[in-house]
DNA sequence: GCAGCCGCCCTTACGTTGTAAGTCTTACGA
DNA sequence: TCGTAAGACTTACAACGTAAGGGCGGCTGC
């Protein structure tokens, strides 16, 4: 009989690699990236944090693996949408396969700052690069001008922008309206600004902004700007 | 007679909050900022590392703080440049700005990587972003277009660009050529582009990019963007 | 059947980090 | 002259990544 385990101990899944950055990307999604942590890792396997470098080199190659499976992830999911037809409309594809990436990573939260932070690129995000340069290639890029509109895109070609400025954090919503009448004085465009916004969508709490539509605002104005150049070549 | 200092001993100028995030940065500037530690900063101010906690919260404050600092220094050299005409070219009076903001920005490389992990703004930021949307109001922007614009433009606003995609990266120069050969097959569309553009840029090795230009073109594809929706308004 | 080997996991331990808690020192006002 | 308090230092600790080596179980060669 194979493997008579004792009597009351678990059989215990053996680690492997791909068990490991599965079991980080979920240690990741519940508690933050600030949570993951190798003996963090370990315990959420049932092991011990020594034993995790048996299948990772260090916590470097975890974070780099992180990447990779999220990175196919995208991969596959946007591979199910479209295989648009020859001279279809490049942009449309472009779009909906960024707008896909996107719904990717919004389910982890922490993952763009992991993206930003590796040095070595990852094989799948290349193969999610090759692919968006095809649909531009078949859209009539010049390859000079794909070029030009990756290095335009950024991280957005990956579903995310970096937010510099964030309305929401600071002081909380209670006494939010003391402070925009005390910053008035010095940031006089930003407050009306805000006041307007904030007048014209009630929803919206002060200096609320929909994540979604303004990616997508600026999403459209690079394709619109890059189809652009397109025609006149 | 003041302060007689015991003889063979420095004078010591005292700590201070300005010299310990000046620090900070001479710190980051030399070794990068995974060398940033609280010992290591207090070594260079000639302290102990406990003694800058009366000066400083934490080190988050000492990160927040170093943004507030390069922020400040940005707003110098952008009140410095240009106070237009009534009436004058936006587009060009803000590109001037996010560029030189850039050329500041040039001189501390690990600092868009801190800018980016702040959740509170700097207060120095706040007047950077405020003094833009005025020249932006000013061009006829509408608040609502404003608002939008800032967000499309997010890091580029400042100077920088999260790039997902480091070509030097990964293999060193010598055998890059090997790689890019192996992996022609997987990447097709990426392997030509690196090659076209290798060959139309001799001077560049394999995949090297210019970053300035690619900032530049991005930038202006946005500005440009925002420009033809305020003529259309 | 058994000896050796090796893949896999664990134990122990070390250096580095941020920082809490308490102590010494020095300048100054009463 | 003597508190007193600001400002620097000493000591110490928990958490982190990870180097080094120990042990165990199953396979392979004899």
């Amino acid at each position: 009989m194979a493997s008579q385990a004792v009597p009351g101990a678990e059989p215990r899944t053996p680690l492997s690699r791909e068990r490991v950055l599965r079991a980080a990307i979920s240690v990741a999604d519940s508690g933050g990236i600030e949570s993951l942590t190798m003996r963090r890792l370990a315990e959420h396997l049932g092991a011990e944090a020594m034993s995790l470098y048996y299948h990772v080199a260090n916590k470097e190659d975890v974070l780099d693996g992180v990447v990779d499976v999220i990175a196919t992830e995208i991969n596959e999911v946007v591979d199910r949408i479209d295989v648009p037809a020859e001279g279809a409309d490049w942009k449309k594809a472009v779009r909906q396969r960024i707008l896909s990436a996107r719904e990717v990573l919004l389910r982890h939260a922490w993952a763009p700052g992991v993206f930003e932070t590796r040095t070595n690129t990852s094989l799948a995000v290349l193969r999610y690069y090759d692919a968006l340069l095809g649909l531009m290639r078949a859209g009539g890029f010049s390859n000079d001008l794909a070029h030009h509109a990756l290095h335009a895109l950024g991280s957005r070609a990956l579903g995310f922008t970096q937010e510099l400025f964030d309305p929401n954090s600071g002081a909380g919503a209670t006494d939010q309206a003391a402070d925009l009448a005390e910053m008035a004085g010095q940031f006089p465009n930003l407050v009306g600004m805000l006041a307007e916004i904030a007048h014209d969508d009630p929803d919206s709490t002060l200096g609320w902004c929909d994540d979604q539509s303004e990616f997508e605002f600026g999403l459209d104005l690079i394709l619109d700007g890059l189809d652009r150049i397109r025609e006149r070549a």
